[in-house]
DNA sequence: GATAACTATCACACTCTTATCATGATGGTT
DNA sequence: AACCATCATGATAAGAGTGTGATAGTTATC
């Protein structure tokens, strides 16, 4: 599951999104409106978090900007005013739900779960690639049955790949999204823990390589 | 499903209502003990969500009310009070489960889940996890048939694990649901409080480490 | 009001994860 | 065949995260 959350204070985006990583998945963050019109068009998202209150666009003029192209996702709105204005531009945009800040993390995270419950794309259920079973609830991929003791950026990291099987991933993706780090030529982490996931499912009894090396691109996992 | 939610705080009963239906059931609220009682009598409900506090009647005498006529739909009581008079009171009028308030909504799903799974023979909605077994009318906790000499914290925290067994929970969640606190970092309450949870199953003959450790994301009671 | 039990915090030891480095292997290209 | 870019590998240091024992503050109990 891969959230947009766009939100210019820093302050109030990290420990949201922490909070929400926590809940297993996977976010993004785009701190002005342009920036998350841009993230939406290159990556796919199951949700959008949407702050009302953003510099260059405001959050109400991004969301109808999404719902031009986009009628699933689902947007949930954060907005800093309980008035009813907020609510009728906003519901005229297109969002499909509010949040009053403040709020509690364990409200965010109820709307976002029931949103996501709506969409088609489905609720954080169980996936299945091959022979490899992921329960998002346990944080937990097992192989034949078996649980692999994973670390947790080694979960992370093939949760990544499981969740995109046969997609070719590319190094900076990866660095992107599992690491949160921009491009950085001069680490080799990605192909490290590549290395360290392979080991876990070897000594998980699998002979073939599920991860395959696209020499140049990136890594696949195959189906 | 058809729960009936007796509250008379408008405040608290919308956003519980909108949680409930989130998860599937139907739900009518009365905002009285009278209310409830005349609702009772014209609807067949699968479950009674029960404040003490209330207008006209009290919980508790709703309760009993209740109990005279149907000693098989099960009811859940929410407390403000964490009290041992409160709780007598309250198995005395045959309630099946308490809540003290504040309560997290995922905590109320969860407890409404486990009176709804009961058997349809017994009253009491035992949750069993391995050779753990939770009566959460009398509020205990044995392991093979043993009661586990628990204080109060410990047994909230053991019975949120047991409520959702297999479930990864993070530090924070377990600090906000169990202790109400927000993200703090400087404290490791819930590191200590697992510690005694451990020694207890460990005191009563569990050689097995039922409380997962996974590093940097939290624990899991695993079934 | 005294005593006991519980709860929460602290400091510290310790473990494991993580990321990096240096180096060896591999594949593609000329 | 030699070269270069890319990837795999083993080792390791730093640091975050967790376990532990002791202890102070708080609440219940008699």
């Amino acid at each position: 599951m891969q959230l947009l959350l766009v939100e210019d204070q820093k302050r109030l985006a990290m420990p949201i999104r922490r909070s929400l990583v926590e809940d297993g998945y996977m976010v993004d963050i785009a701190s002005d409106g342009q920036e998350a019109l841009d993230k939406f068009e290159i990556n796919k998202y199951d949700l959008v978090i949407l702050d009302v209150m953003l510099p260059v666009r405001s959050g109400t003029q991004v969301c109808s900007e999404i719902r031009k192209t986009d009628t699933d996702t689902p947007i949930l709105m954060l907005t800093a005013l309980d008035g009813v204005d907020d609510r009728i531009t906003g519901l005229d945009s297109g969002a499909d739900d509010y949040l009053v800040k403040p709020f509690a993390f364990g409200e965010l995270s109820a709307r976002v779960r029931a949103l996501l419950r709506r969409s088609p794309s489905g609720r954080a259920a169980i996936v299945t690639v091959d022979e490899l079973t992921l329960d998002p609830a346990a944080k937990t991929i097992s192989y034949r049955g078996k649980f692999l003791p994973l670390t947790a950026k080694e979960y992370t990291l093939l949760s990544y790949f499981m969740y995109r099987p046969g997609q070719l991933l590319s190094k900076n993706e990866l660095l992107e999204h599992v690491w949160d780090m921009n491009y950085d030529g001069l680490s080799n982490v990605v192909e490290t823990y590549v290395r360290y996931v392979r080991r876990r499912l070897r000594e998980a009894g699998e002979t073939r390589e599920l991860i395959t090396t696209v020499r140049g691109l990136g890594y696949r996992l195959d189906p």
